[in-house]
DNA sequence: CCGTGCTGTGTTATATAATTACGTGAGCTC
DNA sequence: GAGCTCACGTAATTATATAACACAGCACGG
């Protein structure tokens, strides 16, 4: 089982090697990853939770960015486009990507209570959406998968 | 299989039979399908797909309601509270629901050309979701599982 | 008959999320 | 160094959603 965010681990090594993964993966496929495209991973890793776009604009600004809203939305559109990132649309926000792959059909586990996601990997075509898809003659493209509850942190405070 | 948005079938029947399917509901269960609930049902009925809430206020206004976002908003909180619509995260948008029964897990089959949506039916915990869940202890409270891609219809567009 | 509480509506204003548009500059290539 | 592409800076706008408050209708109990 891979590691999930609602278990404690090392984050500022995650973080780290995280980055490097990233910069391998642009210079290996000639992708630029400038310093905000960076900094706003780096501000995803950091919070390992989903942040809307405006509280990156605000994070960036408190570290004297002057940033309007493009700034942000820039950046995550290249870190999601290139796998670095995901959409929550459930949320409409943003997390770090915590596989190194990318291509892959990400599944989010939501904590309403804490607002922290995991992350987990499912094929592209399985399970309930694939079989829907196949009897309705549907070529699939893209899938949303999340599920909002609560984490297991949080079901033991609820359950005190 | 159940009949599908991406199928021809009798429209004006549907939407016919499922307004009468909803005032059963809601007689049943206490519930008031007033006016303005029932009128935005009707056009979610008649479009069968994706409609974003100011679509509807359009309509409604086009209609004479003189109506303010929090009617559409009222309206649809409604509908998708006790399983008349759907809200399609992916979208930003409300579809009706096409099942008669409340409580059920839908999954979305949205097509990127035309914007219609089918839905068809999952389990609550089954699949990746599922397994994901119970590895990491998490309790899921709702889904959102949903697929962007192409109808069969403008598959054949496509190719010609 | 009158108060009381509940649910739903009307309306204004505001909050939050995302995009458009246009100009500038850095780095590359020939 | 002219032309090109990509990314960024900035202002303005559009799209989506909610807050807040007043009031109307109706059921209920006295």
């Amino acid at each position: 089982m891979a590691r999930t965010a609602f278990e404690t681990h090392d984050h500022r090594h995650c973080i780290a090697e995280s980055l490097v993964e990233a910069e391998r993966t642009c210079a290996e496929q000639g992708l630029r990853l400038t310093p905000a495209r960076r900094r706003v991973l780096e501000i995803l890793l950091e919070e390992h939770r989903a942040l809307g776009a405006y509280d990156i604009l605000d994070r960036l600004r408190t570290e004297g960015w002057r940033a309007q809203p493009p700034v942000a939305y820039r950046a995550l559109d290249f870190l999601t486009s290139h796998g670095f990132a995901h959409r929550v649309e459930g949320l409409n926000a943003f997390v770090a990507c915590t596989h190194g792959k990318d291509g892959h059909a990400p599944v989010f586990l939501i904590c309403r209570a804490c607002n922290r996601v995991t992350e987990a990997e499912a094929e592209l075509t399985s399970g309930a959406l694939g079989r829907a898809a196949k009897a309705a003659g549907f070529r699939i493209e893209q899938t949303v998968r999340e599920a909002i509850g609560l984490c297991p942190a949080c079901l033991a405070t609820e359950a005190a």
